[in-house]
DNA sequence: GTTAGCACTCGCAAGTAGAGAGTGCTGAAA
DNA sequence: TTTCAGCACTCTCTACTTGCGAGTGCTAAC
């Protein structure tokens, strides 16, 4: 009756049923299980077990005269007591490491081909989510005015605003200039800007840009309609989290996504990349491996499936979050092992190329 | 008998055919045509007009007993002769204009942005595939060195290099560079590069980067082994051109894609992307726009769909390509409509914000 | 506590029948 | 010569039935 803790049968049993699960996706019967594990007992003594594993609800039926198969609470079970972190060969360890080793290209690329990597090793679909910028420190900016040789240079110019953060992430968009501010005035904008405002967080930047006194301490009396707009517009970056999804196809081998009706609400969402992202930024403060099954996910075509995430980071600051989105039925110890070492290494690759 | 010209009801008949078909992805039966066309005669004479299609290759029979569904010959007879260009309505233009009006963030943000449009419009996959920089000229360099303040920044230091593109496009990456060249002599090499390279094309440049004698000529007394180094490594963008796709779970609800085998190759040629920008590419340089119809794709996965491309230009260069795909059975001169404006729209947009 | 045996349940696959849609062909009318 | 109504035929699709196999719970014996 003690729920804390099961005997060493139930675990046993509950065990050999996610296992089986995991391999086959069918429903497990009591003899399936003698006749592979063995464990000294009869089917019928295994079948009590599972009838006991049942009431805890553990494990379901998906009709009375069909096999056990693991439930969300099995699997949360197993996933936070049962299972034990499986160590990655060193074969697939340095897999991992050759493939982030030989990264090139721009930061979103390297992503990208992260995502690649975790969906090509775990079979299932990888991804990674860019940096949330807010809390970033600003290291340094350059502001670059591009001389239109067009016509309308007359109404305004533009310029190219480079905005280093310290951990490496670089950020540029263009940014409209009133035509009173010359060349000139751009980089004394820029030297005080740099001046003031490095070392600060984006988001306290944001603050700063938005707020006209503070402005005015900064610029003194420098300030003029043209400084504040061009700041505020400097800064805005509209802080989109990008998500790079992929291997998503592997679901097509997946037994219990064969029905369109099971892909297709799963393919849906993981279109809709804006909540996939909202989905796990809430739980960034929290680091180390995270592990959400089944329905906890709450939306709608995730049921089926569980996401294993981590963060990576850079410079000690944590930039993202990466992890798996598999089935259900995954196998959460070889996973675990993954998307860990997968983060750890992606870390080292930002210390040094950033 | 004479193939090139069809005559006056073999025509209406056809796209009679091929308009049905597209609504319903059904075998057309003669009785509906009459039903749903009128015509002034009866089936039997419409089911005389088929065997004669079907004699031409324009239309089959999924078996002996069942109507008629057109080939790829007949949808490209439709395409190409057929088809008037369907006129958007103002509302559908207004609303491209919208949506591409509000446009902000990156490049590849916009690119992305614009994906989504496109395949919410059609309601198929909406692509744009990213600007090949090969014949890209550059407008401006800029070198922003890196103070690390870490502790081995005695090894090598870091340069952020900006190029700014003719078009508008901006990409940056991160150079490693000797500690034996100071600040100072970035800045130099800044100079000297902008001065020698501005107004040729990145493949150029490329190629004189790799050039010691050329480099010698322009660096001249100053060149090292550093900068040669350096400069070849601040132009070595790998070039991958990306594809940003939006929509494909809009197949889900194609009746022709139910079935997941059917649907499964599909996506797993979706995820290598740059097949599908390897695709598309080499017919770029013949402008306007292209109708590529079912097993005309080579690619397996792609025998069931159609991909209508156009391209995008910024400043008088072409940028890239944009496009939807979509099932075979697609309403040509709808799409074909809305790719061109799409192009146009999103061409004016980078005219004023690159 | 464990186990063999047994009756029972349910899903799945194969087979069958009937309805429906659509065709080609024929011979007559325009 | 073209058009058309009627008819026999073909093929798919759906619903229904049936038998098999896998698996269970229960009971009584060890």
């Amino acid at each position: 009756m003690a729920t804390s803790t099961l005997d060493f049968r139930k675990r046993e049993v509950l065990e050999a049923i996610i296992e089986c699960y995991n391999q086959t996706a069918a429903p497990v019967g009591s003899r399936t299980i003698v006749r592979r594990y063995g464990m000294g007992v009869s089917a019928a003594t295994i079948r009590n077990t599972m009838a006991d594993l049942e009431e805890l609800g553990y494990v379901t039926r998906p009709h009375p005269s069909a096999g056990r198969v693991p439930t969300e609470i099995g699997y949360r079970v197993y996933v936070d007591t049962l299972m034990e972190a499986e160590e990655l060969s060193n074969k697939e360890k340095l897999l991992i490491q050759e493939r982030c080793a030989s990264l090139d290209g721009s930061f979103e690329g390297i992503i990208e081909q992260i995502s690649t990597i975790l969906s090509e090793i775990s079979h299932y679909i990888g991804f990674v989510l860019t940096p949330e910028l807010h809390d970033s420190i600003l290291r340094r900016l350059e502001l670059i005015p591009i001389d239109e040789d067009d016509d309308n240079s007359e109404h305004q110019g533009k310029v190219l605003a480079v905005l280093l953060m310290a951990s490496g992430v670089v950020k540029n968009h263009i940014v409209p200039v009133s035509k009173d501010l010359s060349d000139k005035d751009i980089r004394r904008i820029s030297r005080i800007l740099n001046e003031k405002l490095v070392g600060l967080s984006l988001q306290r930047i944001q603050q700063i840009s938005q707020d006209t006194a503070h402005l005015k301490v900064i610029f003194d009396t420098y300030l003029s309609d043209s400084v504040v707009a061009f700041t505020r517009d400097t800064f805005s970056l509209n802080q989109e989290i990008h998500i790079f999804l992929d291997g998503a196809s592997n679901f097509f081998s997946q037994p219990e996504f064969l029905q369109v009706e099971k892909i297709g609400p799963l393919f849906r969402l993981l279109e809709q990349k804006e909540r996939i992202a909202g989905l796990l930024s809430p739980q960034q403060p929290t680091s180390g491996i995270q592990v959400v099954i089944g329905s906890e996910n709450k939306y709608e075509g995730m049921e089926m499936c569980s996401v294993v995430h981590s963060c990576y980071t850079s410079h000690g600051d944590v930039l993202g979050t990466i992890g798996v989105i598999g089935p259900t039925r995954m196998q959460y110890s070889r996973i675990v092992s993954i998307v860990d070492f997968t983060a750890q290494v992606m870390s080292q690759v930002f210390e040094h190329t950033l």
